[in-house]
DNA sequence: TTTTAGCACTCTCGGCTTTAGAGTGCTAAG
DNA sequence: CTTAGCACTCTAAAGCCGAGAGTGCTAAAA
């Protein structure tokens, strides 16, 4: 569930020299200091001495897992390094039972729509883990209207107000090319909803435009109206892709991220999006948990990076994704498991709001 | 318009000497470098030797109008004398026609929202002056019911919407006490369409609680329907107060704010809110455009920042408040003018969105 | 063959000193 | 009142030094 399918085979390391590695990654990644063999030797409890430790190292070095700052500085992981320390060593915390009821809780607060709950999660996970969190806004590839709204503004201006799926509201206000009276847009909502309420809103709008528009001339007023409001009120996908990001700011403590120059650009890739949603993208059609340590994400921003993100489904259907985004050094052992819980807790909340 | 009435009267400095400050603080908006007397003894073109400026400069230091980092490093302007130099000294250079036009043109763009022109024109803010922009969402003191619609979900559960003023859609999901058919919701709403159109929504709260609720069991069964409807629905103020920030990265970038720690303080006053609303809420009733610098904004967090702010009104009704972030050093005479004329755009837009 | 002790070596980091340069304040003369 | 001159102050950059941490290698021990 957890696990990713390593890209790359990697060469069989003995028991020991896993054991030293594991041991070096989550030293490392508890206090974000190089470590050295003397350390690292007490550290393992292998009973050791420093000096064969330090063998031990030079291969690991050798196999790109490990990397020296400088001559006298112990070792830091590589990307590599925290990726096989993540495929084969990582010891998770599942969330306990307390933890599990406390999330659930937060997240089943009642809420006027998607984006708040987007919001109000993605602060969650940020609030947790003291990274990034970001929401990826549900998205359905299938879309059922539920009801429609027509709404006169002013001379050649129409209010539409639609209902998709259960209680996602969307309304946009769309030029006319002549005026409607209350009474004919009234007519034409009923209509519409009449005949179209719990269809794929694709196919409402296949329906109406291919078999009538042709025959525009012949259609009564009625009609004509409806043809006109549905051709632009169906016109473009109504749910644009879009995500949430929360507790940006602590990416400006961590340590590792202190170049404000690289953090300036981090932050606005947050703001363009375009590029972190082709990141999601990808991860909507994974299972279960997926990682992106540092380089791995392709994207130059996310060089010290790493990403955790989890899709969300109800019913089989995949809605969107979550995640965090932190420092490579994070608490992976926290996190994963954290991102997993979030993400089903989450599919649970949409799944009740469902009915 | 400009101008703001000075808190704490000045004495007053003789032309040569206010033709220095003045010269100074150009020159260190310019370069950001402190400014010594031999610098600024050329700059002004005075023809007067650095040793007369110098003793002008120990003046405007002993009147607190000037600051030296320290012995030998020229000086800098305090946000007295920046105050001074805003109310007295400044050369605003006002926006031509061309970039009337071009500005105009972003802002009269076709939108669905109005958080949606709300983000449009903080970004064109941000984008035009490099630093952060911010446009508070235009609250009404009077707002118009216009249309209303009651969508049942599921067993208890039933989706108000509400169209308010010209074209701000609201949507809220209430809990009923028993559930409603889709006809007694039907009716219900249509009533109080009929009823309560373009009447003030806190009027139509009143006569509908003050005057239904006591006979309560005398009505009929359609308005009981609308009386626990109604209930809910006006409950809470609809329109909350909130602003959107754009290009807060553009603060990254200039040297003043470059300590990371004050900068996140920074960030997570706009992500808070709470703060800078109650600073926007006296812009809202100030005449033009209004200026913080540094300590004047009561905010430890800033500092070192300036706050330009304009109201925008409509028919002489206050709607909100936009404006720019930047640290104290910053080009007033350009922001100044663009902080005005973007908000007077603003309120036409508005204006014509109207109707 | 593997592990370990010993040792010389390398590199960083913090503190210290030095130096150049910028700018000041004061004084006395114009 | 203005200005030239000068001694003085302070910073920032550069260089130097020593301590400390950690390494790699070698040779001995297990």
């Amino acid at each position: 569930m957890y696990r990713e399918s390593t890209p790359g085979s990697h060469p069989t390391l003995n028991e020991r020299t896993q054991h030293l590695l594991k041991a070096l990654v989550e030293r490392y990644i508890r206090d974000g200091q190089p470590v050295g063999s003397r350390t690292l030797a007490r550290d393992a409890g292998l009973d050791l001495s420093p000096a064969t430790v330090r063998n031990v190292m030079a291969d690991l070095e050798e196999l790109g897992y490990l990397h020296s700052p400088h001559t006298s500085a112990g070792r830091v992981p590589t990307a590599r390094g925290y990726r096989f320390f993540i495929d084969a060593l990582l010891n998770l915390r599942p969330l306990d039972d307390r933890e599990v009821e406390t999330l659930r809780r937060r997240i089943d607060q009642p809420v006027q729509s998607s984006a708040e709950l987007a919001r109000s999660v993605s602060d969650l996970l940020s609030g947790i883990t003291r990274l990034a969190g970001v929401v990826m806004l549900p998205r359905r590839n299938v879309v059922t209207l539920r009801h429609v709204e027509f709404l006169s503004l002013s001379e050649n201006r129409v209010l539409v107000i639609l209902v998709l799926n259960t209680q996602e509201v969307q309304n946009r206000i769309i030029q006319t090319r002549r005026p409607y009276g209350a009474v004919e847009l009234q007519q034409a909502a009923h209509y519409l909803n009449e005949q179209f309420t719990g269809k794929d809103i694709q196919q409402v709008r296949e329906a109406l435009l291919r078999d009538l528009r042709e025959t525009r001339d012949s259609l009564d007023r009625l009609m004509q109206t409806v043809v006109e409001m549905a051709e632009q009120t169906f016109e473009t996908e109504p749910v644009g892709e879009d995500y949430v990001v929360a507790g940006q700011t602590h990416l400006m403590q961590c340590a590792d991220l202190s170049d404000l120059d690289k953090l300036r650009q981090l932050f606005e890739a947050f703001n363009h999006k375009r590029d972190l949603l082709h990141l999601f993208d990808q991860c909507l059609h994974a299972e279960g948990v997926q990682i992106f340590i540092g380089e791995e994400s392709g994207f130059e921003v996310l060089e010290v990076c790493s990403v955790v993100t989890a899709p969300y489904t109800v019913e089989g259907q995949v809605l969107g994704v979550l995640g965090v985004i932190g420092p490579t050094r994070m608490a992976y052992g926290r996190v994963i498991p954290l991102v997993d819980v979030t993400a089903r807790l989450l599919a649970a909340a949409l799944n009740e709001q469902k009915d």
